[in-house]
RNA sequence: GGGCAAGUGGUGGAAUGGCAUACACGAAGGACUUAAAAUCCUUUGGUCGAAAGACUAUGAGGGUUCGACUCCCUCCUUGCCCACCA
């Protein structure tokens, strides 16, 4: 065969609709057969697909292709995360509707994958912008709301006044739009949201079952859901006996306390202030606060505003009487909205007190500068120490007294221990147009009533006008929102908004198990075949939003009954993103490499070699031209090779010399680690032992070959590269395989542990740690033996003549170091 | 401020206690060719040396070890994540 762009191309192109017209990558459940399920995470159709999809994808096809070899029933699903605002934008930019838009798109992608030739199941194909798909979202929906978990309640939110909608805590990245990038603001509205709380604990412990997920991810949602143990403090208003409690985690230095500070939207503030000459300039302080955006409040930095309310607060461990003051540097989401201040241990407590000459009083000593006053510090002690003004504490070790203080306040009745959780419940309202409806009504009458089950789904209008001008689209369809009330059939209006696509993406793994099923979420039995996933890839970015959501869901379905599992990903590889000329291709940056132009030049098989050899998965990857090329030539002479030296019909020698010897070790070697690498991700030096062994197997005798082995290292190479070069290897094993089967279904090659036994090794002689010969010695030589050679060598010698040896050091076949 | 990664030739990277720089890219030289492309061969961390070879080198500095890119401590730099979270 010859081996040019337009002979690749067209056996590429052969090889798809082969694949695609004999269903191949087509399964069934059966349980006499292991099941593997690998998966990635779908994409948002945007267009064609680029260099990023095709990292996460190939990786992806390569497992999914060696487990099927390897025997296993392989799910590989593809779909489309196809709800979401850049539809809408587009939509209002080309003069068209999200619908047809996103429908493009996908057409797009789909011809996209099926150029870089994986291995999807196309008949589980899914869009979650279909009917068929979002009823379910509704019926999930509806289930939540059964079990209280979806519940409506007014609040201050996230809004992202250029995307006109409210987001979630997560989608909140350093107070702006995770989206947009504009700053968010917050809006008081009555919205929807899922009590993901319900489950922190579940989700804080389940993580620690998670032993093939990066530690990094795991970290980042043990952050995210911020367990911290501490304690309630019941300090009181000194005027009006009210009761005030603070949060702390740092009980140990209650007795350092010497003010509290409320959050400005504490609700004691308005009523503590009614009445005193100060009352217009607290309110206005507050009111001022609450209007500066959150990225505003962070980046006034250390400056820490604040103002005194007039009224003092009672310390209930020594009825010290201290001053309440109000400040921007508390918030009210976190703990009781209330914090005691204790300046000479907590920076920020220290800069406030500074600020407004607040006093210090210090409770832990530094064992290193005894005696140290609160004059003195320039900044907060937060080091550990041992209590001193702290009365019958005194003299303990300020960890040890933890316990020991939350114990005493509690049996005191003073306090309590508590545990607060930094997970917010996820707000799911949207006020857009392309989503999922939620499947509630409002009724004058009966209240919110939800959408009858047998009555979903509650179908998106399509003929709508995206204007882009204020309000959800769908408030002003009026056929959309004037319905009768299921309950009393009176007139009633349907909720508007939409649920946030990551409620979509927070099950389709679920769904891919049985993709057409009108009568169910999914078949409880094809889950219980195929769930868990086995192998998840996709990018760090979702390591808390969508994961933690999908966590979330997995929980929730095992509660109904309808799974036995309690986590949806057993293994998790988050690639690397990949980059060119230092920065992240993207469109606005005008620094992309369309796959499809590479693909022009060298071919599918080669832009899938060169990415996996480039870098590690989960590094970032520098995009080079030039590594397209020398994949091109790898596989050429993987091509020319099998060309030139496969002859069909010869039998199999015995009697091998040690040249064959040695090709025959490196064959079974080579199977060896690249299915090792292979399995651990490890692809670009899995490709590099199959170089090394085409290296030597081009040099190995052309005149007088054994032939048999020659003929196995040409089906070691089309085997062991299948995953990677599909389509060529497909050509190739029609010359040197069975013509019945596609290189798909053969099986994985196995190696002979006998053959990699030699009967000699290479072993490096130091002196003092310096390499200073190597010998080709007898495996597993003795001590007598390995002396005798090392020491008799000249150069050894040299370095050991005039010298003492006092260790004689053996690592078995593999060095002696002599120390002298 | 907290957490987690990472730092190795001209470049991507390999080696996770035992020959540092595998494999590849690039570069230089050569063969084939009227010529070019393609292909093949050779060289390629640095310094000294004609060579044999010696010394030196994995961000910096210390430590453990017969032996350290690898383990420990301190520091520097870069990237990512979180962050007035009490």
């Amino acid at each position: 065969m010859s081996y040019d762009i337009q002979t690749i191309k067209s056996l590429e192109k052969k090889w798809q609709e082969f694949w695609k017209d004999n269903k191949v990558f087509e399964v069934k459940e059966d349980t006499k057969i292991p099941k593997y399920y690998v998966l990635e995470m779908f994409p948002y159709p945007s267009g064609k697909i680029h260099m990023g999809h095709v990292r996460n994808y190939t990786i992806a096809d390569v497992i999914a292709r060696m487990k099927k070899m390897q025997g296993f029933n392989v799910l590989h699903p593809i779909g489309y995360d196809a709800f979401g605002q850049p539809a809408e934008n587009a939509a209002i930019k080309h003069k068209t509707d999200p619908s047809k838009w996103t429908n493009r798109c996908i057409e797009e992608m789909h011809e996209g994958f099926e150029k870089m030739g994986f291995s999807y199941d196309w008949s589980r194909e899914i869009a979650t912008c279909d009917k068929d798909y979002y009823k379910w979202n509704q019926w999930i929906f509806l289930k939540m709301m059964e079990k209280g978990l979806a519940y409506k309640k007014a609040s201050s939110v996230n809004w992202c006044p250029s995307c006109e909608t409210t987001l979630a805590n997560e989608e909140v990245i350093q107070g702006e739009c995770w989206r947009c990038k504009s700053e968010v603001t917050q809006k008081d509205l009555n919205q929807w949201y899922l009590k993901i709380t319900d489950y922190s604990e579940k989700l804080l412990e389940d993580l620690d079952t998670l032993k093939d997920w990066p530690e990094r991810v795991v970290a980042m949602q043990k952050n995210w859901i911020g367990k911290s143990y501490g304690v309630e403090i019941y300090f009181k208003v000194e005027r009006t006996g009210e009761n005030l409690p603070v949060f702390t985690t740092r009980q140990d230095t209650i007795f350092g306390a010497t003010y509290v500070v409320l959050a400005p939207e504490h609700p004691l503030v308005s009523n503590l202030i009614k009445g005193i000459p100060q009352e217009k300039e607290v309110a206005a302080f507050c009111e001022k606060i609450a209007k500066v955006s959150k990225t505003d409040r962070i980046a006034g930095g250390l400056k820490k505003e604040g103002i005194f309310i007039g009224s003092y607060a009672i310390n209930p461990v020594n009825n010290e009487k201290i001053p309440i003051w109000v400040a921007d540097y508390v918030l009210m989401e976190y703990g009781t909205g209330a914090i005691m201040a204790v300046p000479a241990h907590d920076q920020r407590d220290f800069l406030f007190a500074k600020e407004h000459k607040l006093p210090m009083c210090i409770v832990i000593q530094d064992s290193k500068r005894p005696d140290i006053s609160s004059d003195v510090l320039d900044e907060a002690y937060e080091d550990e120490g041992v209590l001193v003004n702290s009365e019958q504490f005194n003299g303990i070790g300020n960890v040890d007294s933890l316990k020991k203080i939350s114990d005493w306040m509690e049996k005191e009745k003073i306090g309590k221990s508590v545990v607060h959780w930094r997970l917010r419940d996820w707000l799911i309202s949207r006020q857009r147009y392309w989503g999922t409806p939620i499947p509630v009504i409002y009724c004058d009458t009966c209240g919110v009533v939800p959408v009858f089950e047998k009555n979903l789904p509650v179908v998106l209008p399509e003929d709508i006008k995206i204007t882009g001008e204020g309000g959800s689209p769908l408030a002003k369809c009026k056929d959309f929102v004037n319905v009768k009330c299921p309950k009393c059939k009176k007139d009633a209006k349907r909720e508007t908004d939409t649920m946030a696509t990551f409620f979509d993406s927070s099950w389709y793994y679920l769904r891919y198990c049985s993709a057409h099923n009108e009568k169910e979420v999914f078949s409880k039995k094809d889950a219980d075949y195929w769930m868990p996933v086995d192998q998840y890839i996709g990018g760090i970015e979702h390591a808390i939003l969508h994961l933690l959501y999908s966590r979330f869901f997995t929980k929730f379905f095992k509660d109904l009954g309808l799974i036995k599992f309690d986590e949806p990903f057993t293994r998790l590889l988050t690639q690397g993103m990949v980059l060119k000329d230092g920065e992240v291709m993207s469109k606005s940056k005008g620094n992309t490499v369309d796959p499809d132009a590479v693909i022009e030049k060298y071919g599918t098989d080669a832009l899938r070699l060169s990415i996996l050899f480039a870098a590690p998965p989960e590094d970032q990857l520098e995009w080079n031209d030039n590594a397209v090329e020398g994949a091109w030539k790898f596989l050429s002479r993987v091509s020319h090779y099998i060309d030139d030296r496969f002859t069909s019909g010869q039998s199999e020698e015995k009697d091998f010399d040690d040249e064959d010897k040695e090709l025959n070790r490196q064959i079974n070697g080579t199977i060896k680690k690249v299915t090792e690498d292979l399995s651990n991700y490890k692809f670009n030096t899995a490709i590099s032992a199959l170089m090394i062994l085409l290296n030597h197997a081009e040099k190995y005798k052309y005149a007088d070959p054994k032939q048999g082995l020659v003929n196995q290292t040409c089906k070691v190479f089309a085997l062991l590269l299948a995953p990677i070069a599909p389509h060529l290897c497909e050509e190739l094993w029609q010359k040197i395989g069975k013509k019945d089967k596609t290189i798909s279904e053969v099986a994985w090659p196995t190696y002979d542990e006998k053959a990699l036994v030699v009967d000699e090794v290479l072993v490096v002689a130091q002196v003092n740690g310096k390499v200073r010969g190597k010998f080709q010695v007898p495996l597993d030589a003795d001590e007598a033996s390995l002396r005798e050679i090392v020491l008799s060598d000249d150069k050894i010698k040299e370095h050991v003549a005039g010298k003492t040896i006092k260790r004689f050091i053996i690592v078995p076949n593999k060095i002696v170091n002599i120390v002298v």
